[in-house]
DNA sequence: GTTAGCACTCTTTAATTTCGAGTGCTAACA
DNA sequence: TGTTAGCACTCGAAATTAAAGAGTGCTAAC
């Protein structure tokens, strides 16, 4: 029996190369193939041996008989920490692509997911930036019209929400600044959390005639506090996974495109990764390690962005197991220092 | 040589019949089907001389010599033109399905595409509705803090646009006081159009050495202007395309799909749709009729709703061209006329 | 005008064959 | 002891062939 120890450097070559191949091609790779295209000067039948002991320890399968060896889930897990030690790259042109339309936000993360599709061939997506969101900053009733007001209320992170209330009866000019005082004065810079019934009791009777009104802000209020219902998620490139063989067929793909539709699974996705957080930001799932079930036949890179005061988002690239990962690891590491660098500024 | 006249009652009964098995089926259709599962009572032979005739007029195809026929685009156009005289029918269960979560107009359009889908196992969108947004109604600066003021505009239909400014030197209450009042005086009911390069410089030189806060809030004012950006187009049912085998192979899965993810090219149909309006608003693309070159495959059936002040939104369901028409269209006034009643009910 | 009948066409499906890539194992070699 | 050549064997993929069926068009009879 082998053990883990006997992972010598020449099949940790052998199986590097293998993985290699195999994220070329696509298809198993046979001794012969390695025997010939690596500098180990050894020949088939020694490979053979090798890759024998391989499958025995789990890094690679066969599968099939006849057919060559493909990577393992485990294989794949060795192969990625390893690229995941290594130093850091530099940067270069992907940023000029960004800048053309860095004017809005929202602009710029659906231009970050379609740059970074294309550039990798992979199905993308980005989130919106959340988290922090909990403080309020400021509030500010409004006369529209006669019959309707409109509540703003911004967040830290300035996160701004609106919300029309129409009137039952009408509201004098010097009324409604009192209301604002009233706001002002008792919620600015309360935590969300904070806000409960006895405080909204006590705003209502402070209002009077007007408490509607109070309640009615208040509802807006709460409807931030529903994260989730915030996040945006941008996608690209789904299609580019019909590209993968491997994942083209009809069950695969749908599982696949139904969960990027459904954003919903992805916010799972996003949670998982910005609790998880390690040094870099950048986390691999390979197979069954996704936190998104249909997408267990495939691997998913995932990296976190930041925001000047705490507020994060999420880049993910969605692709075959044998990905790119090289490729993948470094463009995800270009746009996390870009997305960081440009928000940093703008702040 | 027939002509257009000949086409006699029984063979407009064939035709029909020949649609709606295929519709069921899928398959292209032959003569002794018809001859069984119809009360004309002819034979097999008769049909396929009728069924010879209906091919000379264009109605139907075979796609090759021995196979039954299916419908062209033209005896689909027939079949559907037929169907849409047809009078209203009551309307019933589907409604309750959305009450479920109609609190925020955006969920509720959301629902509307979901239920849709798994009603009719198409794929679905809905637009949110749009259009006459081009008067400003309101707009107010308030100070959030030291550094920043928040901009709120109110645009005709009620839509709200906001934009954080940053100041480069304080303001003062008062001058933002006067600034307000300065805007409001001048912009309040104008339409977008009318603000031009004159307006502006006029403004600015009103507002002295804060011209730079009015510069950025007319930009905030000028994003609105482009209003496809402040159409949202929701989807849903997407992998149902793959129920239909003509439509799931790579080519076409991949066209279908990636119109559906960069909603660029709905906004075409959505804009087609609105234009063309006739007295009922529903419409039926079939084949190469569409205005999405994508779907060249499909039929696209599209529908407006309206808001009670002039805003229009869009629903559409794309299927193969063998869609249940009858069906679909039901479902299609059903879901207009609700979303109709439910929004003049909450205005 | 309608129908039965038959030869013919063409797709679909299954069965069969062929081909080749790749393996495992053994025996010889350095 | 590790490496290598060689060979029989396996098995999937692709090509070939065969058989089955569905449906047609046409002719001749009713």
């Amino acid at each position: 029996m082998l053990t883990e120890h006997e992972l010598t450097d020449r099949k940790l070559k052998i199986l590097h190369a293998i993985i290699k191949t195999y994220l070329d091609t696509g298809e198993p790779v046979g001794s012969r193939t390695i025997s010939k295209y690596t500098d180990l000067n050894l020949s088939s039948a020694t490979i053979r041996n090798e890759m024998a002991d391989l499958e025995e320890l789990g890094y690679i399968i066969q599968p099939h008989t006849s057919a060559g060896r493909i990577p393992s889930d485990k294989g794949y897990r060795l192969y990625v920490d390893m690229l995941m030690e290594e130093k850091e790259q530099e940067l270069t042109e992907m940023q000029e692509q960004m800048l053309q339309k860095a004017d809005k936000m929202e602009q710029l993360l659906k231009q970050a997911a379609k740059v970074l599709a294309s550039n990798t061939n992979y199905a993308t997506m980005v989130s919106t930036p959340m988290g922090n969101a909990n403080k309020i900053k400021f509030i500010q009733l409004s006369m529209v019209d006669e019959e309707q007001i409109i509540a703003v209320i911004v967040l830290g992170g300035n996160v701004i929400k609106n919300k029309i209330i129409n009137l039952e009866e009408p509201l004098s000019n010097e009324n409604l600044l009192k209301l604002n005082m009233l706001l002002n004065t008792t919620l600015n810079g309360m935590p969300i959390e904070e806000i409960n019934l006895g405080l909204i009791a006590r705003l209502k009777e402070q209002a009077g005639i007007h408490s509607e009104v109070i309640g009615n802000v208040l509802d807006a209020v709460a409807d931030v506090i529903q994260i989730d219902e915030d996040m945006q998620i941008y996608t690209s490139g789904t299609t580019n996974i019909f590209k993968y063989p491997e994942l083209s067929d009809k069950q695969s793909a749908q599982d696949i495109i139904s969960a990027f539709e459904e954003k919903q699974q992805l916010t799972e996705l996003v949670t998982q990764t910005l609790a998880q957080e390690d040094n870099t930001g950048i986390q691999v799932y390979i197979g069954d390690e996704t936190p998104v079930q249909n997408m267990k036949d495939c691997s998913v890179v995932t990296a976190t962005y930041e925001l000047g005061d705490g507020m994060k988002g999420t880049i993910g690239i969605i692709g075959p197991k044998r990905m790119d990962y090289e490729h993948v690891l470094k463009s995800m590491k270009r746009l996390q220092s870009e997305l960081d660098q440009m928000f940093h500024k703008k702040e």
